[in-house]
DNA sequence: ATCGAAAACTTCGATATCGAAATCTTAGCA
DNA sequence: TGCTAAGATTTCGATATCGAAGTTTTCGAT
């Protein structure tokens, strides 16, 4: 079973060999199979995806928490403006984190911050010009990344797969974990 | 279209809304539909996944970045130990960070250091019988959560999703963007 | 109408993470 | 052998995050 000698310069297993050796690792501590697989597998992309991710963000100067609190404002701004504490949830992160995050990103003019003139308590969080410029850029770049990851699959393929993830997705809200 | 009126204490947007929400924005930002769908839902259940563990870690006193650590060991801990540079690039982490997140591991009898006898300047991590106990209760613990999330589908279709992500990992490996 | 409890955001002190510099060891070459 | 370059880890200063306490506003009950 070991296939690697990894004294010298050989410190670069394949994504594909870290993920059986997971599932393995997984199985073997007690885990079901059939459930390791998928779990691993959708662990195993998201992390790939993020590393790519903070790499490209670097770019645009964007930390991996402030591309998240752009994205959630670019796709419920039309409707509605949110507030710190729903962004802090909705990125799960600390209320106090998100008030020097947002802090940061007015001063670079990315959001707005205003007063809900309806209850004078909150504050309501807008994207700027610059901060949908910012998004629709970031957009641009992943989506080559992302489309290079989907490259192997077929447009049906990818039709299937989005399917059963969304059973999956669907079933969230059913569990009793929260 | 609007089908939610926030302001009071419908505060709960369900998954699948926010699922649907998100890849209609990126969508409509530029992006593909069949990759925005894929990408987007194994994000959304990485993230989700991501909660439960950390609110079930906490119940063991492990952070993720611990949890992270220990699992990267247990599994290749049989054949040969790792150093901290690669815990540190296998977990995304910065070297720094992980000489102090060993530290406090070590204080609490979860690894142990020991020196290479091949080559002084390498620090060797290993798996104390208090860390692999620590694994396989956190194993124990997430398999639950994730039995559930996977529920909704039957063994079949278990597979096929399976499959269909591998073929993704698989092609991350050929991916030209490292 | 007023008082007390709850909600929303910010401030504050402590801890974790990062990037760069420092230290020590190994490898290559004259 | 001796010397320099490269590698691995730790130390150090700066920044980000967290949880708790503090401040202001709103809501409900008397």
């Amino acid at each position: 079973m070991t296939t690697r000698r990894s004294t010298s310069k050989r410190t670069a297993p394949t994504a594909q060999d870290e993920y059986r050796a997971d599932v393995a690792a997984y199985v073997a501590a007690g885990g079901d199979e059939s459930v390791q697989r998928v779990i691993t597998a959708v662990h195993g992309l998201a992390r790939k995806l993020d590393q790519w991710y903070s790499r490209q963000l670097a770019d645009l100067d964007l930390s991996a928490g402030e591309w998240a609190v752009l994205s959630i404002l670019a796709r419920s701004n039309e409707d509605e403006a949110l507030t710190p504490s729903q962004l802090a949830e909705a990125t799960s992160v600390a209320p106090s984190s998100m008030t020097h995050r947002l802090d940061r990103m007015a001063q670079r003019d990315l959001i707005a911050r205003a007063a809900d003139p309806d209850n004078r308590t909150r504050v309501l969080i807008t994207l700027t010009d610059e901060g949908w410029a910012t998004f629709k850029a970031a957009v641009r770049e992943s989506d080559m990344v992302e489309s290079d990851v989907l490259g192997p699959l077929s447009r049906g393929q990818r039709e299937d797969l989005a399917s059963l993830l969304e059973v999956l997705i669907a079933g969230l809200d059913e569990a009793p974990h929260v």
